[in-house]
RNA sequence: GGUGUGGUAGUUCAGCUGGUUAGAAUGCCGCCCUGUCACGGCGGAGGUCGUGGGUUCGAGCCCCAUCCACACCGCCA
C-alpha cells in the first residue's frame, strides 16, 4: 500500500496515528538542524518534519529532495507548535521516520503554485505540470461535478444517454468540417460531427423520446478565447414537445445547476426577449443583462437641428451611463478612440453630461439649444451626474452593434460586469434566415431543420426573409450558453426549406436523404437544445477563457503545443490512404 | 483573410532620445541558520535581446521581411 491517507485529510483528530503518505514535494524549508517539507497531492498539502535531533541521516536525505520529487513517507501525526490557519492540515504535521524517493524530478520550467510565474505558452507546453496547480485542477473538478449533475438531472427526467458516431458524413451548410480519410474507401472521407444534430433527430424517429449526450463537437473555424476546434456539448432532444416544453425543462435544469454548483437559488422565471428586441435595445442577440444601459433611439429628438452627422444618419441611438459624468476629457477621448478602432469601426461619438444643477453640457452644444438638450435628457431618462453617449450611422444594425461594444466597455469600466452576478434570459423568435452576401442567397440562421413559426409559414412563399423560427438561445451574462429549436418533422415542409435555401431536390436528397427518408416513416414532432459545457463551466468558475477548464486545450491556431499536433504524416501513411499533399502557395 | 499587442536570463518583466560591461524579481547552485509555512542571511552561475536582412561610426531600441504567441474583426447553421 503506497499510502494510508491523502495529503488533504489529516487533522488534529488523527494526532498520534502512524500514517503513510505519498505525493510531490511542493517546497522544502531548511532551518539548519531541521527541515520542513510540504508534501502535495490532489487533495492538499501536509507538512513533514525532519530533525537532526531525532534522525540526522534522514534529515540529510530530506535536504537533498528537490521540487516535484515523488516521495513516500511514514511517520507520526503530531500537533504543530506553530499552527497554520491557511491550510486544512495546518494544525498537524508528520514527524517522519521513513523516507523513500519514488521518482526524482528535473527542475520544472515554471513554479507549481497558484500564482505561477509561467506564461500561457509554456504552461500549455507542459500542461501536465500546469494541471498540478490547484487553480486548474479545481476547474476540472467543477467540470466533473457539472457533468455529474447534468446526468443526474436528465436521468431523473427520463432522458437516455445514447452515443452517436464520430465518423460521419460531411454536410454542407454551417461550419467547415474536419475530415478523416477512409483507407478502405480510397478517395473518400468521413467528417467529424459539427454536432450530432441529424443523428439525434433520427433517434427521435426511432422513438427515443428523450435523448441526451455529453459529446464532443468539431468545427474547423478560426478560434477565440471562448472557441476551441473541439468542444463539448450537452446535446438534448425530445419528442412530442413544443417550444414552451423545451424551454421550461432546460430552464429547470439551468436552475438545478446554479443551485448544486454555485449554491445560487434562482426563483424567478428567466426573462424572455425576442431577437428583434435584443437587437433594438442591446445591439446583440446575446445581451449582457447584468446592467441596464438600454439603447434609446434618438432620431426624433436630435434630427433636423443642423448637425449634419445626425441629420443624415439612418439611426441615432444613445446609452445613459449612470454617475459617469465625472469622466474627464481624456477618458472621453479614450472612449472615442475605442469606438474608432477598426474592430468596431465607428466614426465617432457624441457625449453629453448632466450637471449637478440638471443642465446638460454636450460635445455638440453649438448645434442644440438648451431646451433641446433637456429634451434629450428626458428621452434618455438621465439624472444629474449621468453621462449620455450617442452614436449614429447609415446602417441601423451596424451602428447598434457598435453601440453594443460601447455599452459593454462602459459596463467594464464602471464595474457593472460582476462575475459573481448572473443574469439569465432566453432570446426567442430568431429570424429563420439571414442573407449571405458571400453565397448570394438566404442561409438558415440556426440550421436547415428549424421549424418556422406556424403563423409565419405562409410568408415562406411571399417574404421568406421575414419568417421567424421556433428557435431559442439561453444567454447568461452576454454569453450564449445554449440554444436550440423545434425541428421540422414534415417531409414536405423540410423539402420546401431546402428549396428556399437553394438546394435542388437532387442535392437535398444527396446531402440529407437519410433524414428525409426517415421522415417518411412517421417522425414525431420534436425539438431540443444543446448547452455548451465549456462555456457553462468557465462561467461558473469565473474564467475569461474556456481553455482553463479543458484538460488539454488547443492554442489560438488550433495547435496542441504539447503534442505538437497537427503534424505531417509518413509518406507510407499517405500512400495507404491514396493521398497526395500539396504545397500551400 | 484582416487589425492590434507582445517576443530580452530557466521564468515573469524593466531597459529613457540609438552610445561604456544588458538589469530586477523569482527560480536554480553553494555556504550559514532548530519552528518554518512566499522562512531568513551571504555568495555564485545563468543572455544567439524570436529569426533574417537593412540604416548607422555604433542597434535590445530605428526600417523592411518573416516566424511564433495572445486579443479581436471576418468566420463559427
Amino acid at each position: 500500500m503506497y499510502r494510508t491517507n491523502t495529503c488533504g485529510e489529516l487533522n488534529r483528530t488523527n494526532i498520534g496515528s502512524h500514517v503513510t503518505l505519498a505525493g510531490w514535494v511542493q517546497r522544502t524549508r531548511k532551518m539548519g538542524g531541521m527541515t520542513f517539507v510540504d508534501l502535495r497531492d490532489r487533495y492538499g498539502i501536509t507538512q513533514l518534519v525532519f530533525s537532526d535531533n531525532t534522525n540526522a541521516q534522514l534529515c540529510e536525505e530530506a535536504n537533498r529532495l528537490g521540487r516535484e520529487f515523488v516521495i513516500q513517507i511514514e511517520g507520526i501525526v503530531s500537533e504543530r507548535s506553530n499552527k497554520n490557519a491557511n491550510i486544512l492540515t495546518g494544525e498537524i504535521e508528520i514527524i517522519v521516520d521513513k523516507l523513500r524517493t519514488l521518482t526524482s524530478s528535473e527542475v520544472p520550467p515554471f513554479t507549481i503554485e497558484d500564482d505561477t510565474d509561467g506564461g500561457d505558452d509554456l504552461r500549455m507546453k507542459y500542461r501536465y505540470l500546469d494541471l498540478r496547480r490547484s487553480f486548474v485542477r479545481k476547474n476540472l473538478e467543477l467540470r466533473h461535478k457539472m457533468t455529474m449533475e447534468v446526468r443526474r438531472y436528465l436521468d431523473s427526467q427520463g432522458f437516455l444517454e445514447v452515443e452517436t458516431p464520430m465518423l460521419i458524413g460531411s454536410t454542407p451548410e454551417g461550419a467547415r468540417d474536419f475530415v478523416v480519410p477512409s483507407r478502405m474507401n480510397p478517395g473518400q472521407f468521413y467528417a467529424l460531427p459539427q454536432s450530432p444534430q441529424t443523428l439525434k433527430q433520427l433517434l427521435m424517429v426511432s422513438g427515443f423520446d428523450r435523448y441526451f449526450q455529453i459529446v464532443k463537437c468539431f468545427r474547423d473555424e478560426d478560434l477565440r478565447a471562448d472557441r476551441q476546434p473541439e468542444f463539448t456539448q450537452i446535446d438534448c432532444e425530445m419528442s412530442f414537445v413544443e417550444q414552451e416544453d423545451v424551454i421550461n425543462l432546460f430552464e429547470s435544469m439551468a436552475k438545478h445547476l446554479f443551485k448544486t454548483l454555485r449554491g445560487i437559488e434562482l426563483k424567478e422565471a428567466f426573462p424572455r426577449m425576442t431577437w428583434h428586441d435584443a437587437i433594438k435595445y442591446y445591439g446583440s442577440d446575446k445581451p449582457d443583462l447584468r446592467f441596464e444601459m438600454k439603447f434609446v433611439e434618438l432620431a426624433q429628438v436630435l434630427k433636423g437641428c443642423g448637425f449634419g452627422v445626425f441629420d443624415n444618419a439612418a439611426y441615432i441611438g444613445g446609452i445613459c451611463a449612470q454617475n459617469a459624468a465625472v469622466y474627464t476629457r481624456k477618458q472621453l477621448d479614450n472612449l472615442i478612440e475605442f469606438v474608432k478602432k477598426p474592430q468596431i469601426g465607428a466614426n465617432g461619438l457624441v457625449y453629453a453630461r448632466v450637471e449637478a444643477d440638471g443642465s446638460v453640457k454636450s460635445s455638440v452644444d453649438k448645434f442644440y439649444t438648451k431646451d433641446k438638450l433637456q429634451e434629450l435628457k428626458v428621452a434618455m431618462n438621465a439624472n444629474p451626474g449621468d453621462l449620455i453617449l450617442i452614436m449614429s450611422g447609415d446602417n441601423a444594425n451596424k451602428t447598434r452593434k457598435q453601440l453594443c461594444e460601447l455599452r459593454l466597455e462602459m459596463g467594464n469600466q464602471l464595474g457593472l460586469r460582476n462575475k459573481n452576478k448572473f443574469a439569465c434570459l432566453w432570446v426567442i423568435d430568431f429570424p429563420m434566415f439571414e442573407w449571405s452576401d458571400e453565397e448570394n442567397r438566404l442561409m438558415a440562421m440556426h440550421h436547415p431543420f428549424t421549424h418556422p413559426k406556424d403563423e409565419d409559414i405562409p410568408l415562406l412563399d411571399t417574404n421568406a426573409a421575414e419568417v421567424r423560427a421556433d428557435a431559442y438561445d439561453m444567454v447568461i451574462n452576454g454569453v450564449e450558453v445554449g440554444g436550440g429549436s423545434i425541428r421540422i418533422h414534415d417531409p414536405k415542409l423540410q423539402a420546401r426549406m431546402f428549396e428556399i435555401l437553394g438546394f435542388t431536390p437532387e442535392k437535398a436528397q444527396e446531402q440529407f436523404g437519410f433524414l428525409m427518408n426517415a421522415f417518411k416513416f412517421g417522425a414525431p414532432p420534436h425539438g431540443g437544445l444543446a448547452y455548451g459545457l465549456d462555456r457553462w463551466v468557465s462561467l461558473f468558475a469565473g474564467l475569461d477563457s474556456i481553455r482553463d477548464c479543458i484538460a488539454f486545450p488547443k492554442n489560438n491556431s488550433g495547435r496542441d503545443v504539447m503534442l505538437d499536433a497537427p503534424a505531417p504524416i509518413e509518406q507510407k501513411q499517405l500512400d495507404e490512404l491514396c493521398l497526395q499533399t500539396k504545397q500551400k502557395e
